[in-house]
RNA sequence: GGGCGCUUAGCUCAGUUGGUAGAGCGUCGCCCUUACAAGGCGAAUGUCGGGGGUUCGAACCCCUCAGCGCCCACCA
């Protein structure tokens, strides 16, 4: 077959993805007595987009599988996406609202109706995408639609795994409802759990207010003083706290104030949670809208007085001047009410952490509501440290190992320090409660109504009604079950046949989910299956911009995978930066960024070479700079391996290329180096891989293929098999002929993992001339090193021909000779190791001839030493260069033999350095000495 | 306030039991040499963040300081 000049990866991605899927090859073989290898999906947004992250992360998933594939792995990579409640739901609220509606003028059927809909239309888009970069996922797992898309958390079977899971807990006493203080978004109108609350730092006053003793001024004090950045919530204080200890405030305690504003009294009590040095050392509470003060409530048994409307307006319990007011419009009336009446007594400006709900952007306000939670570190039948206990088990024991390690440290952290985890959100988006309530109120959970009211012979059926509980579950508690549902559980049968999948070998994700995903998933699944739900967390780096940035819409610096791929024209790209922006100020910075960084767009470079510098660029630091000119490079590195093959195809198609094993071969040195060289290169990216070094394994690869095989095996392949054809040396052209293209079908099987589409493409022009058949690169055995094929004589005899080839290249670079001037060169050195490289020499030294003399002639010619070989072009020279060469090289091997002499004559270095540094230092300074005392004479010598 | 990570060539980064500082991109020369100009050959470039210590020897181990970044946290 005929290959193109250059490559075209557009074409072949098109070509080899559907053959791939249909023919099966991405699913595990039904056969089971091999080992599994196992990769779970993070299951993205259903609606969503792929962007860098995702390409990143399914770029090391892939690889990963492919690698364990073609080692003969049951491999299967379970994908799937995620319902994304508040995130869905948000979207399609959006929609309404620019069609003048809300939520609530369809009600919930219909607006749930609406947004599957919308899942049915945009959910196909991220796994389209997905295929485009070649991920040979295994699209029937659990599918299903039947539309070969992976699990959807909200199909039924895994809606069936989540009611399972809350009937279970809540029967064991670790699900509970209860009103607490919570998280909640007054706008969104649901509860939050603490992960999805970004604390922000903004800039805010501290307003200074006077509580007057309700008794009249005590000695000096007319009242106490309090400190505040939320005025407003005065109107819901209980109380006021100081530290015991206080000697200011200690015999206060007991006294009442009035509070200002509202016609109450609040007692003054102690509590040692107030920070004596803080303010005024005396601090409000306000228990039901604030953490703190909710606990210290609690610790007092102080009132819990709520102020606001579930949309934060001021409620029937404040004070009826405040009644209906918007909290931020009710701050200001309080703040203004107090300055006339003489309470406010100062306000400070003042920086503070503002708890933001990372989803809306609201201003969070703890309040006061009915939830669903789950307890996380109450003891259970399994485990006295409770569902989180055992979770911290399972990493301190090594079943979870998390790489790099140290993110351990901050799993730990976060598990040992839980609260309980707020599951119920009041959504329409979702996996609904299974919980009902009688009209008493009385609450009763169960897998169905049915359910319900059969095993609560209270409730006959039609007698008594029940309503279910409107609320949904956190999107993050159906994805904690994804590692055991996806598998079949509940459903038993399915889940035994399939638990050869369970643990998982490895989840590839961000540090970002730690928490969310990662730590449940291992609770979830340890407590259902006793299994951990994977062995290795390799938690991945974040993909930023080269510069170093955060990819963000209003900076204008995202970069969309699937553009890299395809490439994309400047105004297009412009355009589609500037797409979803609402303020003109970030359209226009998009547009600048975007017109200064890419004024050329973006070129096409190919899934492989995406996936390339993915797997280069992927390090164990936090960050990873996406730099583009890294992937030109790596876009160019496989047109270097398709030219490789092109020239390596020239030289085999009709040719004996030693696939009749039968046939005697002869190999060169030169063969048995490469040969070498790949064993080694073949250990190196194995080990890259099994350690989650990406970056090692393509650079290994990038390598050996380029420096190696490219720059040197193929230019001397061309010497030897021109000689071998000229001399009728039948046995050794077939040898290099053999070496040639069996070297590169191995490598293209080494590389496949990582660039599996141009690899796929290759090979199968390649594979006949080794020998092999298959249908497809991705089955073929993973090349095995074979450590006894390592040559060292041969390694140490291509040492030499490459320094001499070098040393050759540097006289013509000396003497700024063209590659078309062919000078013949002189050389001295033993006979037979002339007689093996003079035609490489003279080949990839641009020699005209290469002359063997016992000794150089005396010439003002540039000399360069290797070894025992002397070398000098037959051309006339400038002596003033020459002088000026040898003076700078002199003084640079002075500076060598100075710091080697100096090693060598410290007697601690002598005494205590092993042998072997010891001789290889001595070796270093003989080799110094020598070259300089040749060069010296010759420069005594020059004219 | 705690915890973690990072700091190596102009840029992005490797550097695996401490033993002559590396790659890619960029820069500068010379070349369209019959696989590849998405290429070839050559060249320049670093007191490995600062300061101490351990060691015969430190980019690497220890201490300390500085800068950057991330996470956690109940300073009202």
């Amino acid at each position: 077959m005929e290959l193109n000049k250059s490559f075209d990866p557009q074409a072949i991605e098109q070509k080899w993805y559907p053959i791939w899927e249909q023919a099966g090859y991405f699913q595990p073989k039904v056969s089971c007595d091999t080992p599994s290898y196992c990769v779970q999906l993070p299951p993205p947004n259903v609606t969503g987009t792929l962007h860098m992250g995702h390409a990143f992360q399914q770029t090391l998933m892939d690889t990963l599988i492919r690698y364990h594939r073609m080692q003969g792995h049951n491999t299967n990579w379970v994908v799937g996406t995620d319902h994304a409640g508040i995130a869905t739901q948000i979207v399609v609220e959006r929609q309404l609202q620019a069609a003048g509606q809300s939520r609530h003028d369809l009600g919930r059927e219909q607006f749930v109706k609406r947004v599957w809909e919308w899942k049915e239309q945009s959910g196909s888009t991220i796994t389209r995408q997905m295929r485009r970069l070649g991920g040979s996922a295994n699209w029937g797992f659990a599918d299903a639609s039947g539309a070969n898309q992976g699990y959807f958390t909200m199909d039924n079977h895994m809606s069936k795994g989540v009611v399972e899971t809350f009937v279970k807990l809540h029967e064991e006493g670790l699900i509970y409802r209860g009103k607490r203080l919570v998280n909640w978004d007054p706008v969104l109108q649901s509860a939050v759990s603490e992960l999805e609350v970004e604390a922000t730092e903004r800039d805010g006053t501290m307003w200074h207010i006077l509580y007057p003793f309700s008794d009249g001024p005590i000695g000096e004090m007319r009242g106490m003083h309090i400190a505040t950045t939320r005025p407003e919530t005065m109107l819901a204080d209980g109380a006021l706290c100081v530290h015991p200890e206080d000697d200011r405030y200690k015999h206060l305690v007991g006294k009442f104030v009035d509070l200002p504003l509202c016609n109450r009294k609040i007692p003054i009590i102690a509590d040692d949670f107030v920070d004596r040095e803080f303010g005024s050392g005396c601090v409000k509470i306000t228990g039901a809208h604030d953490f703190n003060d909710y606990a210290c409530s609690l610790r007092h048994d102080l009132p819990l007085i709520t102020i606001f409307t579930l949309d934060a307006k001021i409620n029937e319990n404040g004070p009826a001047a405040y009644r209906g007011m918007d909290r931020f419009d009710c701050r200001k009336a309080v703040l203004a009410d107090l300055e006339v009446q003489g309470f406010l007594q100062k306000a400070v400006k003042h920086k503070h952490m503002v708890p933001i709900c990372e989803r809306t952007g609201q201003v969070v306000e703890p309040m006061l509501t009915d939830q669903w939670f789950v307890a996380m570190s109450k003891p259970t039948a399994k485990h006295a440290g409770g569902l989180a206990g055992r979770a911290l088990d399972a990493v301190k024991t090594g079943a979870v190992k998390f790489v790099p390690e140290h993110w351990s440290a901050t799993y730990n952290h976060w598990l040992e320090n839980i609260h309980d985890w707020c599951i119920s959100r009041q959504l329409w988006w979702g996996h609904q409660i299974p919980a009902w309530y009688d009209d008493a109120g009385n609450v009763y959970v169960g897998r169905s109504e049915e359910e319900v009211r059969a095993k609560n012979p209270s409730l006959v059926t039609g007698h008594t009604s029940l309503r279910r509980d409107p609320d949904v579950l956190d999107t993050w508690f159906s994805s904690a079950l994804v590692c055991h549902t996806t598998l079949g559980w509940p459903d038993m049968t399915r889940f035994e046949a399939d638990k050869h999948y369970l643990p998982s070998n490895v989840l590839v994700t961000g540090n970002d989910i730690i928490f969310f995903w990662v730590a449940r998933m291992i609770v979830m699944t340890l407590h259902f299956t006793d299994c951990v739900p994977f062995k290795d967390v390799y938690i991945n780096a974040m993909v930023r911009d080269a510069e170093g940035n955060k990819m963000s819409k209003s900076k204008g610096n995202v970069l969309d995978p699937i553009d890299l791929v395809d490439g994309i024209e400047l105004e297009p790209l412009v355009k589609k930066s500037m797409t979803g922006l609402m303020l003109a100020s970030h359209q226009e910075k998009a547009e600048k960024y975007v017109r200064k960084n890419f004024p050329n767009g973006i070129p096409a470079y190919g899934a492989d070479a995406v996936r390339f510098t993915f797997a280069s660029l992927s390090n164990l630091s936090i960050t990873l700079n996406f730099d583009l000119s890294r992937c030109e490079g790596y876009r160019n590195f496989c047109n270097k391996l398709w030219n490789a093959t092109r020239f390596v195809l020239m030289n085999v198609e009709g040719k004996d290329c030693g696939v009749d094993a039968a046939l005697p071969v002869t190999l060169s040195a030169i063969d048995k180096w490469i040969i070498s060289r790949l064993q080694i290169t073949e250990r190196d990216v194995r080990a890259g891989l099994d350690t989650y070094r990406f970056d090692l394994a393509s650079k290994a690869l990038y390598e050996f293929v380029w420096d190696e095989y490219c720059d040197w095996y193929v230019e001397c392949a061309k010497t030897q098999i021109a000689q071998a054809e000229k001399a009728g040396d039948e046995v050794s052209a077939r040898g290099t002929r053999r070496t040639l293209v069996r070297v590169l079908e191995s490598t293209l099987r080494l590389a496949h993992p990582i660039i599996p589409f141009i690899t796929e493409e290759l090979w199968q022009s390649v594979a006949p001339f080794a020998g092999k058949t298959g249908n497809s690169v991705s089955l073929e055995p993973y090349p095995a090193p074979q450590l006894d094929k390592i040559d060292a004589a041969a390694c140490e005899e291509m040492r030499k021909l490459q320094a001499l080839v070098s040393a050759t290249r540097a006289l013509r670079s000396e003497m700024k000779l063209s590659p078309a001037e062919r000078v013949p060169m002189l050389v001295t050195g033993d006979q037979t190791m002339y007689n093996t490289f003079a035609p490489h020499l003279a080949a990839l030294g641009k020699l005209s001839a290469v002359k063997r003399v016992e000794a150089l002639p005396q010439s003002d010619a540039p000399v360069q030493i290797v070894g025992d070989f002397r070398m000098m072009l037959e051309i006339e020279i400038d002596p003033v260069a020459e002088r000026a060469r040898l003076q700078k090289e002199i003084t640079r091997l002075d500076g060598e033999i100075t710091k080697a002499t100096a090693k060598l004559g410290n007697e601690s270095f002598v005494a205590r350095a092993p042998a072997a540094v010891l001789a290889q230092e001595k070796e270093r300074l003989a080799g110094f000495t020598a070259t300089r005392d040749k060069m010296a004479s010759q420069l005594k010598g020059l004219s």
